[in-house]
This record gives C-alpha cells, structure tokens and sequence, in this order.
DNA sequence: TGACATTATAATATTAGCTTATAATTCAGT
DNA sequence: ACTGAATTATAAGCTAATATTATAATGTCA
C-alpha cells in the first residue's frame, strides 16, 4: 500500500487545528479537500483516526499515534528535500588524490579549505591515476587532485592549476651528472610521476635502473645511498623530504615540469565548486 | 514542496536494478511511467540523481545520497501502516480504574493478560468515574474498569461482568447493628461506592456520619475504633483488607451490591477486543 | 424543536499519473 | 564515420486521483 506525504500533512493539521476547515486554510486547499484527505486514509489504513461532530475533533488514540508517526514520515521527507538543497560548498564530500601529490599538498589545502569553506567535510582517497578515473566515473568520488598531462578519458574535464617542477636529485659524492644507463630510479609503474618524468626528460627504458620503488620516501633512501639518481617534484622538495638528507644535492639545470590541478566530470553541475574549492591548492 | 513516496520508490527501485527498464519491473509499472517519475523527482529537487545512457546507469553522489534518505522516508511511512494495522490486543493501551477497585483487582488482571495477551502493553490511570468519562471522550483513555450502576452519557456504553456484593462490617463490641443516625462511615464525595452504598441500602443523609474518608483503609481503621459501621465490596474483603483487623466482623445479613464491569466508547471499533481483556477481571 | 456551526457529499473541473508506441540517444563494433 | 542494438526519453491519449464550489447532512445547544 502506499500513502501520500500530502494527505499525512492534512491529518497533522488537523492535529494542530482540531477544525477541519482551520486545518485545510493551513493547507491552502479547500474544507471538502481536507475532509475527504482524511477519509482517505482511514480508509486506506482501514482505522478510525478521527471523531468529528459538528462541535467538536477528537483524535482516536490510533489517531494520536498515527499523527506522531506521520510528523516523522514528513520530517524525513523534509530532510531528504534539504539534502538536495544544500549547497556543494557546505556539504560532504570525497576528493581523490594520488601519492605523489596528498602527503605534499593536503595539509596546507585542508587547512586552507577549513578557514574557507568551514561547513565543507572533506575525505580523501588515495589511488592511482586510473583508479581514480574510475571511481570518477562510478561517483564514488567527487573530484580528484591530479597531475598533467593526462590523456583523460571522455566525459572528464581537467583544471590545471599551477606547474610543478620535477628536479634532479643525486648523492653529493656523484661525479657524473648525466643519466646513463641504469641509473635512473623511478617509482614503479601506475605512479603518473613515472611517465611524467620520462615525457619531460625523453628518457629511453635503457636509462631506468631494475630497481623501482613503491614510494618517494624510500627513492630518496636509496639516492642517499647513491645507487642511482632521480627526479623530485618541486612540492616534494618544498615539503621538505630531504631536510633530513645533508649528502642528497638538487641539480638546478633540469627544468622540466608536471601540471597539477583537478580532474571531474564533464557533466557535473558543481564544475565550479570544485574550482573554487581546487583554488586552495594554490602555493601560498 | 512536496515529494510523492511513489517517486522515492522508483528511485530506490533503479539503485537497486541500474536499469529503468527492470525497476520499473520491479515496482509494477511501465518504463516511461519510472522514467518521467525519476524526472520529476530530479526536477522538483533540482538535482541530477542519475546519470544515464544505453549501456549503464550510475547514481550521482547526491543520487546515493538522497536514495539513502528515501530508504528512511519509505521506511517510517511503512512504520506508520504498520501501526495501523497492529491488533488491539498487541498495541499498547491505556486503561481507567476508580480507586475502590484497582488495588484489588488489578493484581490478578494483570497477571492473566500478561498470560493471555502476552504482546499488549497496559498502563493505567486512577481517577474518580466522573474524570474517567471526561478521560473517555478526549481518547486519553481506550477504556476504564467502572462500577454500576451509573448514569453513563450519550455515547459511552457499558459492559458489566459481575455483581460485587457491598457487606457490612463493625466492630465485634458494637451491639447495636442497625445504621442509627450519624453512624454510617462513607468515602467522601466522588467515589461511586459512596452512592452504591446509599441506593443499595437506602440510605437517608441523617444516618451519614459527619467524617468521610479519602480511602477504603482509613475507612477501615476508623471502624476499628468502633467510631461507627460500614460497608465494604466483596472484592476488597476477598483481597484481604481486614486480615490484620480481628476486631472487625461482617455482618451477613445486607446483601446489596454493585456491578463491575468497563466502558468504552459506543463507536470504538476495538469494543469486542475490550470486552475479550475486560473477561480477565472475572474472579477464578 | 429550531438555529447554527460544522463536516460530508455531489457535481464538475483540473491535474497528475499511467500505458502504448515511437523517437532520440549513445555506446560498440565494423 | 557509420550502423545496429540496447536503452532511456517523449508524445498522445486515457484513466484515475485530487481539486473546487455548492449544497446536503449532522449533531449540539438553547
């Protein structure tokens, strides 16, 4: 069986009023649209709700209980109509993000977007750039911070937002500079900065060392010990993962750089929420 | 504004299929009869729910959202006609009883519903008859334990079950046992078992002490000093109100009595119900 | 009993919702 | 880029529900 939200309103009403032509007033219909409301759903819950005279409205003891429950049917249904109509900027969401960027990135942007934008409840997803897209895809996130370029799929748009530039790294000790054979180290495949390394440097699969690391922490542990060399994107370098690393030096000849900025769907309404909100991305 | 639970289930129907063609299936309609529902639901909340072409349907994050919320909406509406449609002698119920009846009867009452009726849920109210109709019209109470006879007023009836004989009693010294003027002891003004009393035994206002009592125990305290005579239901003496009285006799000549039995609302629906839990009052 | 206030109902109009049939869309494969 | 298959959207027409106004029926109180 199925009620309507209208007609639970007409009894709740008349709850209020306990007068039928009081209550369809507050109903903005007429006395013989509320009368026959309620009638309808005794009928339908095949129960007595009401005792009416012409002096007098008196709830059954169903009645009572049924107005109670009936206020919360109608307050649901408010909530769910108020869900729809909150504002993106105000409202939870999930962001993806992928390794080489979060631990850089995130606690300077949350803190920005809690100043910003303090009802906004942000979590965050961290995966690989192809994952990422497919929960795009899926919506199981809203948007997700990402690096450039990307041959995105169709249905996502991208938003760069500034350049990060990727800077040689290698042991102080390290005479030679250049990237022979074998002595790059890279993270291992999926990681975007991989690809986005070798585009801006061309460099050929000879030069990759068999070694490949599954984070930027440990690459560095291993140029520490100068088993090869590397590139490190300027966020990292910024965020200071190599405070702790006096024998690791930046090689400042080497300029080539990723795009960082967000990715979402084409035909997703909040396009410009999620800019506004992307804007807090931006290096101070 | 106002949602149509129908929609919220359609809705729920396409989380639940991905597939316009399969919930509307689901929900016993036609395909362009879910489709223009999911519209409409889209359009009266201004928001994209799902987003749809030939190969797959996927939810927005509000879409999951929201569909979250109608699972509730449609979940207490469902509460509500499952209120409804509860049995009387599974609901929870309120019922009057006058003082010179509750402690003595509603210990045994109680115990055989709890065996009988095992999911209805009784609390009680203690007034004086006259408040107990006034409880009756507004539905505060569903029914209330009375004695006869009484004047009861359009619209309420009455059920009587058995007839509770009203004996005298007075001190074992006392040697006179007619009721002489002044003599009489009754329950102030209010209590029914005062007038059964007078109308049983024909009682004149000279024979009326000039005491009243608020309770049947004071009342029984005070003819333990022999400051006049009484009469008591047979419920009360049955209940052993004079056990710790030796003093006090019944006297087995006056055989008046009351009537005890409910009532109810001429119109309620749930009169046969009431009079089935109204059995339980029966002595054993 | 008659007057009055109130709710119920009848007649009618309007709106919303349903069905069938068909159009429009769009992904996938050639 | 075109085509075909699957799917959703829309149009036309019908039905049922809901609305309105006007009026009847009801019950209380003097």
């Amino acid at each position: 069986m199925l009620l309507s939200i209208k007609n639970l309103q007409y009894l709740v009403a008349l709850k209020e009023t306990l007068h039928f032509a009081k209550a369809s007033k507050k109903c903005f219909v007429s006395q013989s649209t509320l009368s026959t409301g309620i009638a309808k759903l005794e009928r339908d819950l095949q129960t007595v709700l009401v005792e009416r005279n012409n002096k007098t409205v008196t709830f059954t003891s169903m009645g009572n209980k049924i107005v109670l429950q009936a206020r919360r049917v109608i307050a649901s249904s408010d909530d769910l109509i108020n869900m729809a109509m909150t504002n993106f900027l105000e409202s939870e969401i999930v962001v993806g993000t992928i390794p080489t960027i979060s631990a850089y990135l995130l606690p300077d942007f949350l803190k920005k977007i809690e100043k910003e934008f303090p009802k906004l409840k942000i979590s965050f997803v961290e995966d690989t750039s192809e994952n990422l897209l497919k929960k795009l895809k899926q919506n199981q996130i809203d948007f997700a911070i990402f690096a450039f370029p990307y041959d995105l799929p169709n249905g996502v748009e991208g938003h760069e937002l500034f350049s990060d530039s990727l800077h040689l790294i290698r042991h102080k000790k390290r005479v030679n500079h250049s990237i022979d054979e074998g002595q790059l180290l890279l993270l291992e495949q999926g990681h975007c900065l991989r690809s986005h390394i070798m585009q801006g440097y061309s460099i050929s699969n000879e030069q990759i060392s068999d070694f490949s690391c599954s984070s930027i922490s440990t690459l560095i542990a291993m140029i520490n010990m100068d088993i090869g060399i590397s590139f490190l994107p300027k966020i990292a370098l910024d965020a200071g993962v190599l405070s702790s690393y006096p024998n690791i030096v930046i090689e400042p000849s080497y300029m080539a750089s990723r795009g960082i900025g967000v990715i979402y769907k084409k035909n997703n309404h909040q396009a410009e929420s999620i800019k506004t909100i992307a804007n807090s991305l931006l290096p101070v």
